[in-house]
DNA sequence: GATGAATGAGCATTCATTCAT
DNA sequence: GATGAATGAATGCTCATTCAT
């Protein structure tokens, strides 16, 4: 019973943290880091500005644990995403497909801010490494179908991969896929379709 | 005589606001707009941080400005870079490497944090009107020579003009592209040789 | 056995108290009134913060109860200490031991910091009724004292009583000793003997 | 007229700076460093919290500016009150005299916090180095002024150098000090004069 | 009774903006 | 016109105190 009622604190303890998360999350999709106010976040939840301190010490540790949480969700599922796909262009695309469809429709606006935002940067060249470094290892994994690809004759061997990589992870610019899903009414999956198309094939006629 | 006092006078203050946007610009591809502050910009220049608000009545207006401009230069050159060019794939090439190489090679990472950061779209919710119309007359040139190369034949009807355009933009993103210059030592031609092969040819053999 | 339950009970409140009063005094020497936080009083006891608050009201009651505790000790061994000296000046050098030497060799400075560090004495100001009384019972023990020593000729009437027990009690500034004890290499003896040396017999030469 | 502009401007400044200290210093001595706010020194002066940290980059600067400005200005002083005085006794006492007496008769309490206040310590070992050395150079010129006092068969040899150093400026706590002023209806003269009497002659009759 | 999560007032510090000179 | 000193609202963070469990 001691430890039903530890496991309950726990539990709601957990609830909140993810709260605050998924309340920072939103502020910050919304307002960017430097305008995300601790008290705004504190507000939207509903607790008092200390509470958000008994979770995160710090803002800057408070982000880095967004980005750091969605980059580790995101690599976790990599590899059953592409385990089972026939070719490397439909690992690529089941890739995509995950990215911008399931799970990180939001959240891949976030993660592309990593490394399209100056601000956001600058986060990370501080605390975090972690991030840094998960952000590579997918970036590794990428580069690893591709080249795997053009050794297989899929691929050209014409452009270098880690512009290969750049451009994989540029397609859809967070903010562009915001915009083309809300006012251009596209579902994502055409959106998904149509970046592969071109990506894989160009925009040419035969 | 007083004409030509005025216009003397008028001629240094149009100089000087040259600087300040130009220093500002400079700053601000440097720090993200939060971590800009006119006192930085005003000592860079060389004058007080009141004369800058003697040309700018506010921070968000100084920036809104510079975005603007750079906007209008942009608009204004693109119609002779694409009259020339032979095919309509020619004249998106000629854009892009215009966007990338010349005189934009770093003006196109602001152009492109206006919808890539979250902090710098604000900006023009409520200020940035005249931004949004300039970059949608510049989106309309392209989605102008995206549908005209689809009814010439020139590209595939498969994909909505509103996704190819998006991603005619988001192509390189401006810290991808920095990036890649710095860290991989590729050169913006190749980069930018890179980019269009994948976007008009995709990246498969054959 | 209700009683004795009850007494068992009260005997391991008071223990406890005890314990807090003896770590917060550890604490308040090592870092200051401000800078010493329930919550680390809390931890070193090992008990939670809420319990503190079980025992004493407020912060300051807490510390003006530790003050008041002291002097209480302190006050309640004067009789002792002081009755079996043959001389004025002999009571007052074994008061001076006592104060430096014993049990109080640490607890005189936090004893004297009521006079010596303003923030300290606004805590009294307030709530430090109880300690001023106690204070002013141990000054007027010697004052007495010294009276009397002037009385029965043994000490010199050219300097008002009020002064001389300033000086009695400013001998040896709590840190002064501490420094000296500590990058001095001197013994509280030494130290006792060298500032009882001063007090009464002056540093001149014969 | 520009120098005259300008310095009537500098010497504005100057005298607000001087204000500052000056309260900075009353509040200090009324509350002790943590329970100093910037705040109320602003508003005890009459000018935005802002104003403050024009002129000193951090509350902890301020602090020790304060100090390190009476120190400074102590040991300016030291060498012609010591100059003139035939005998090392009188040099002693007519330091005693200026530190008690004089300009500092308020200061000395700041400045004896330096070592009777561990709030006070703390601040100094991180940005107080110049302090520590000034503090240090003091001491120096009363330790030598004691050795040679010793050499010339003036004071005891009995008694370490570091001891009689420590007890020179522990003689008069502050706050002991300040009380018999107020209360006790002494003169500052009267007051050295009888600390002088007890440090270098001691209470004893005869 | 004991706990420790939650609270929120308080503080140092920054910086866009104003305005007297 | 130009200056830069002055302003004060805003923000991240701390910690004494409370109270539901």
């Amino acid at each position: 019973m001691q430890s039903t009622h530890r496991s309950l604190k726990e539990k709601q303890r957990q609830e909140r943290e993810s709260l605050i998360l998924q309340v920072a999350e939103e502020v910050l999709l919304e307002k960017g880091y430097t305008e995300t106010s601790i008290d705004e976040i504190a507000a939207r939840v509903g607790i008092a500005k200390g509470t958000v301190y008994l979770h995160f010490p710090s803002k800057e540790d408070l982000v880095v644990t967004i980005f750091a949480r969605n980059m580790q969700t995101l690599l976790e599922g990599v590899d059953g995403i592409i385990a089972n796909q026939p070719t490397y262009r439909a690992k690529l695309e089941a890739l995509l497909d995950f990215m911008y469809t399931g799970f990180f429709s939001k959240r891949a606006q976030l993660l592309s801010s990593i490394h399209t935002c100056a601000e956001v940067m600058n986060l990370f060249t501080q605390k975090g490494s972690s991030i840094r470094e998960l952000w590579h290892n997918l970036a590794t994994v990428v580069a690893a179908l591709l080249d795997e690809g053009k050794t297989a004759g899929e691929f050209t061997t014409a452009i270098p991969t880690p512009i290969l990589v750049g451009s994989f992870f540029s397609l859809l610019s967070p903010l562009h896929y915001q915009r083309l899903r809300e006012e251009g009414h596209f579902s994502a999956e055409e959106l998904v379709r149509s970046v592969a198309h071109i990506y894989f094939g160009g925009i040419l006629t035969e």
